[in-house]
RNA sequence: CGGGGCAUGGCGCAGUCUGGUAGCGCAUCUGCUUUGGGAGCAGAGGGUCGGGGGUUCGAAUCCCUCUGCCCCGACCA
């Protein structure tokens, strides 16, 4: 490709609105240009990378034996209302309808149609197991869209559903996604984990998702430094303490801490490590009433773990000042266990303080010396908090550590939901009908060039792994216009080596080497050759890989059997 | 949704407080010079100052309203 006449604008500066370094230099380079607030046009240099991620992905589907196939973005509404999920998807599901008032979805996900096509074309046990997938377009109406394609609302998705006679094939095909997914990812040449993560939500049993790491990643990750163990922090389950509680040595005191609500400030005030103060929050519960949370003050409440305790509501909500007022008699602040009316769960490092300090439901006051099952009923112990970095891993075996990812897959044993609601059955052996086995299996396309990017970069710009390189190599002349011997390498090169099916960016514009050398560097094209005077006249061109910071040269002859020692493919 | 901020040429910004008819850098176009790290000089084009309404002799600037965008949002209890 001619630079000359391709269609791109670089820009020096950085947009304004960008934040993530992957966003920022996505519209620097040219890749993508933004119409509306999370719809994003994908210019041609930034489709290029994406179709050849696209190509990855297929030819791993395909090699696992998944079939492609290409479904609707619009979607009839009862189809949504026979699944149950018109009503529990929320705002996020863009609902319209068409010229009759027939209510249409656009799709979010496709679980809906596909399970539809299931029923009508899958009868018999025979034709099972089965894969499909597609690399298609979805609309979610995000409540922030940010980050760019990061998180987008409209986004491109590899989503795949496979359908099962039994539990046991179920776990073989998720097991080949799994397996397939790894490859995808390696292949990509990007670093990623994958781990345990929550399959609450959707239903069904295991789950895992696959995250690319990131520093600037959304999801804080888990891992175990003596074995395997991988999850998201939602999921990473806290072990109570091995040592009993201690005796209780102090009596129960209540001080004043006047203007002290956080926890920092009232351990300052009363020079108490957080760790033996009590934090406690109060959450609206499924029946009305609210419920109090109890952790230690160093911790942190974990969500999901929370919404999933008997009388907490779906999704855990805070609750409101006034009943935080109504159910402990004081503003937020000053709450604590002890005299609480209402039902309180407290997590196994809470329940394991004894002489602890916490809120006495009294503006300006705390307790100290606070024991549980002397001061006040004994708590319902249970796991409530995030894990954090040193704890031991809940596999037995060595410590956690945590990082942050981005997460751009996720797989699923979906179970028989969609089937049982939408009456996918076949025949099975004995001729009864059953309900099929569901697994779904999704990557999202375009977030994986954004996590690429935030995981190669400088700041220079945009290093592309090979495999998805928008060029394997740019061509950059000096002085072009007025030497002719540059010329005439350059064309000759540039020649040989489309001719030898290298994708080569020859940058033949009559620009100053530094503007070359720039947007070179901005477009992350991974091998760099330079034609120069300089080197001609030794017979050499100069050779220099986007990450390294010394060029080589090598004989001018030599350039096809040089660069492909050197590129590695896809 | 709650809180905060922003909206001026393609991009980044100043001008708004204190009203007088719009400016800077980048980018674009022309010419000359320049050519191993985002060149210099000379010239040029391009803006209903987000939309609507109002105040005023006069509004980018003051007032009302709408829209769009960005950031933050249990971890305080």
């Amino acid at each position: 490709m001619r630079l000359s006449s391709f269609p791109i604008n670089t820009l020096k500066e950085v947009p304004a609105d960008a934040e993530l370094v992957s966003h920022q230099l996505m519209l620097r380079a040219g890749l993508i240009r933004r119409l509306a607030g999370g719809l994003y046009t994908w210019m041609p240099l930034g489709l290029m990378v994406l179709r050849k991620v696209e190509r990855i992905i297929r030819e791993e589907m395909n090699r696992a034996g998944a079939f492609e196939l290409w479904m609707p973005t619009v979607q009839p509404g009862e189809l949504w209302q026979e699944s149950g999920r018109w009503e529990q998807f929320g705002p996020e599901l863009l609902r319209f309808e068409d010229r009759h008032q027939r209510p249409y979805v656009y799709g979010p996900t496709h679980e809906e149609v596909i399970t539809d096509i299931a029923r009508r074309e899958l009868r018999s046990y025979r034709q099972l197991p089965v894969n499909f997938y597609q690399i298609q377009v979805k609309f979610r109406d995000e409540i922030r869209p940010r980050f760019g394609v990061m998180r987008a609302r409209e986004f491109l998705m590899k989503d795949a559903y496979s359908f099962h006679i039994d539990d046991a094939s179920l776990a073989e095909g998720y097991r080949a996604m799994y397996d397939a997914y790894s490859r995808i990812f390696t292949r990509l040449n990007l670093k990623f984990r994958a781990v345990q993560a929550d399959p609450g939500s959707i239903g069904g049993s295991a789950s895992q998702e696959f995250h690319v790491l990131a520093d600037s990643g959304e999801d804080a990750i888990v891992f175990s430094d003596g074995d395997e163990y991988a999850a998201n922090l939602e999921m990473a389950a806290a072990l109570p303490p091995r040592e009993p509680r201690p005796e209780a040595s102090q009596p129960m005191k209540r001080v004043a801490t006047p203007g002290a609500r956080t926890i920092e400030q009232v351990s300052a005030f009363l020079k108490v490590p957080p760790s033996q103060c009590l934090k406690t929050l109060l959450v609206e519960g499924s029946d009305g009433e609210v419920v109090a949370c109890v952790v230690r003050g160093d911790h942190e409440l974990n969500a999901v773990k929370a919404q999933k305790l008997p009388g907490i509501a779906r999704p855990l909500r805070m609750a409101a000042a006034e009943r935080v007022a109504q159910a402990s008699g004081c503003e937020p602040g000053f709450v604590g266990p002890v005299g609480l009316k209402i039902r309180v769960y407290a997590d196994h490092s809470a329940a394991q303080l004894a002489d602890f300090v916490c809120g006495a439901n009294e503006r300006d006051a705390h307790l100290t010396g606070v024991n549980w099952g002397r001061d006040l009923p004994e708590p319902e112990a249970v796991d409530l908090r995030n894990v954090v970095a040193g704890d031991p891993s809940p596999s037995g075996r060595g410590k956690l550590a945590i990082a942050r990812g981005i997460e751009v897959g996720h797989i699923f044993q979906l179970g028989r939901k969609y089937s049982d609601a939408m009456n996918a059955r076949v025949l099975d052996e004995q001729g009864r009908e059953i309900s099929m086995a569901m697994g779904c299996y999704g990557i999202g396309v375009t977030r994986v060039v954004a996590a690429a990017i935030e995981q190669n970069h400088d700041e220079r710009g945009i290093i592309w792994p090979d495999p998805i390189a928008p060029f394997q190599v740019v061509l950059v002349p000096l002085n072009l216009q007025k030497s002719a011997r540059v010329r005439e390498v350059s064309e000759r090169l540039y020649e040989e080596l489309r001719a030898a099916g290298i994708e080569v960016l020859y940058d033949d514009r009559d620009a100053r080497p530094g503007v070359k050398f720039a947007d070179a560097e901005l477009l992350g094209i991974p091998h760099r050759i330079v034609v120069a005077e300089r080197g001609l006249e030794a017979q050499q061109l100069e050779y220099r890989h986007r990450r390294a910071t010394e060029s080589i040269n090598f004989p001018a002859g030599e350039a096809l059997a040089f660069l492909r020692g050197r590129i590695q493919s896809g």
